[in-house]
DNA sequence: CCTTCGTGATAACTCGCGGTTATGATTGCG
DNA sequence: CGCAATCATAACCGCGAGTTATCACGAAGG
């Protein structure tokens, strides 16, 4: 019945005075304040000013709407700063999900970059593998997603991928990490079939995944000594000479090195680094500012180039 | 940018956690409610809700929208409360002024009314007599003013009476006051000539016109011997055999009359009693509630029938 | 697995609010 | 007694904001 405009145009004459005045005040023509008065007159049933000759003032009912118009516009004012101040990423909190070995340097490097740039935008960061955050991510508790996906396969193996966007961060190629005084530590490149028969040590499930299907590949089937979704114990376990294990580059960057060799396979296996988020997510945009950070924090490695 | 409607959907959707249900609750349809939000989108440039498969779900920044909404819904309501409390007469404020003699019966018979009628208008109640009540109304600083005029005359004599509105009240008697022992006292109506050579008391300065236009009339030149505002002294002078006056029915009713005797006069002498308010000020309701008591006060004494 | 139902999106249309310009009527002032 | 300033009114009009009709899709169930 009684809106923002109406009680616009009944502050703007209580503070000038005079239609005219109120009028230039709010950037309008006179008519437009005649009518307004008089629309909001019919509505509420009363009159709202009182014309002395050629002056007006209000009357008790529009000092009323005067007085509250201070309350309702100052609230207005508030959520279309606050409003502003989330699309202007002068504040706004992203819901971040990151699969373990990218917290070692991928995302800490696109945090930091972030928080240079928008100190006021607000992260939540928790660690998940890719199929929990795409849960988390169709939940609706999560904004966005860093997961990976080895060559040939999809980010979520069964999962839906129709209302993601998922934007490409770089390749990680996985390399096989033995002991220093493994036979084959000396060669530059490894042909998988030259390690058919040693014991191996498997990350997470996805990545037992993915060396069963590299070794049928390369025609044999590894024989898994170890499990562990650790990858700090994956390459504790290779140091101390129980095996060996298919290794991205990503970890080794974060790891210690010391104790270990890895070497690029032949064929060379790499795995892909997407974010991943939703249409409607992208458009927030502290969403927006975080992948764009993810995005440079993956150019700025730049160790292999990212694929698009 | 951003106004009340916006905000009541983006509430309405937080609320029913659904489109659907939003429209319904408020009436509309459902694509309204989609552009609605569309727009409000656009505007603020920020996504401000979340389409997590069939349902939807508010992001951060149509949080703050939908919690901004309880504030400024609310002082939009209190608002429209005030100002249809007035309209309705359960508050409200009257600013009147009356000349000193209907303020003994008409006035306190009209307020008693509109008392009874809408306890919660309140009244400021002001005497004076015409020439100031009409300025003050042309001020802006009385509502409704009781006024009086001679038969013959205008209720503002050199006044512009256009801005005004006039609705009459009733017909006030003028009549010949004097002691009981005057020679006339007998009579039951009075010709004027047969005391044009009685000393006179005179109360305000109009009366004194009217008395002296009167006394022309029946061709004689008063004698005035003494002059006073207050008509309870014209009485008392009168009551003393000090001189005879014309006093109004309406002072005659309000006061003693003992010791007094009052005739009609022939040719009969009214007064004419009014109230006066603007158009504009018409249509406060509770100026209109008062001069409808005023009105029905008016009609209930009924000792001369009102003039249209 | 396919159908069905409920959800939101979109298109096309319409209406009226709320602005404009042009002009008139008054009032108060020099 | 004009002159200037004010509000009112009329005619016009664009666009915001609703409608109906229809589509696309996801979730649930036989």
């Amino acid at each position: 019945m009684i809106d923002a405009a109406g009680l616009r145009v009944m502050k703007a004459i209580a503070d000038e005075g005079s239609f005219t005045a109120a009028a230039t005040s709010l950037g309008f023509t006179q008519p437009a304040i005649s009518q307004m008065v008089r629309r909001l007159e019919q509505r509420t049933g009363t009159a709202l000013v009182e014309r002395l000759g050629r002056n007006v003032r209000l009357t008790e009912a529009g000092e009323v709407l005067a007085r509250h118009a201070v309350t309702v516009l100052a609230a207005l004012d508030a959520a279309e700063e606050e409003v502003a101040a989330i699309a202007g990423l002068r504040s706004g909190r992203v819901r971040l999900m990151a699969f373990p070995s990218s917290s070692a340097s991928l995302v800490p490097r696109a945090l930091a970059l972030l928080k240079k740039r928008y100190p006021e935008v607000s992260v939540r960061f928790s660690e998940g593998e890719p199929p929990e955050s795409l849960a988390a991510l169709r939940a609706g508790d999560c904004d966005l997603a860093v997961a990976f996906a080895y060559e040939g396969t999809d980010v979520g193996r069964g999962e839906d991928l129709d209302p993601f966007i998922i934007r490409p961060l770089m390749d990680d190629e996985v390399r096989l990490a033995m002991p220093p005084d493994h036979p084959l530590a000396a060669q530059s490149v490894i042909n998988l079939a030259d390690v058919a028969d040693d014991p191996w040590i498997a990350g997470c499930p996805r990545c037992r995944g993915h060396l069963v299907t590299l070794a049928h590949g390369a025609g044999f089937s590894p024989n898994v000594a170890f499990e562990t979704e650790d990858y700090v114990a994956v390459l504790g376990l290779v140091r101390a000479g129980l095996g060996v294990a298919l290794v991205p580059d990503l970890i080794l960057e974060a790891a210690h090195e010391d104790g270990i060799v890895a070497r690029p396979l032949s064929p060379p296996s790499r795995r892909q680094i997407h974010a991943v988020t939703t249409e409607d997510l992208q458009r927030v945009p502290a969403v927006a500012a975080t992948l764009e950070a993810l995005e440079e924090s993956a150019r700025s490695r730049a160790k292999v180039p990212v694929r698009s």
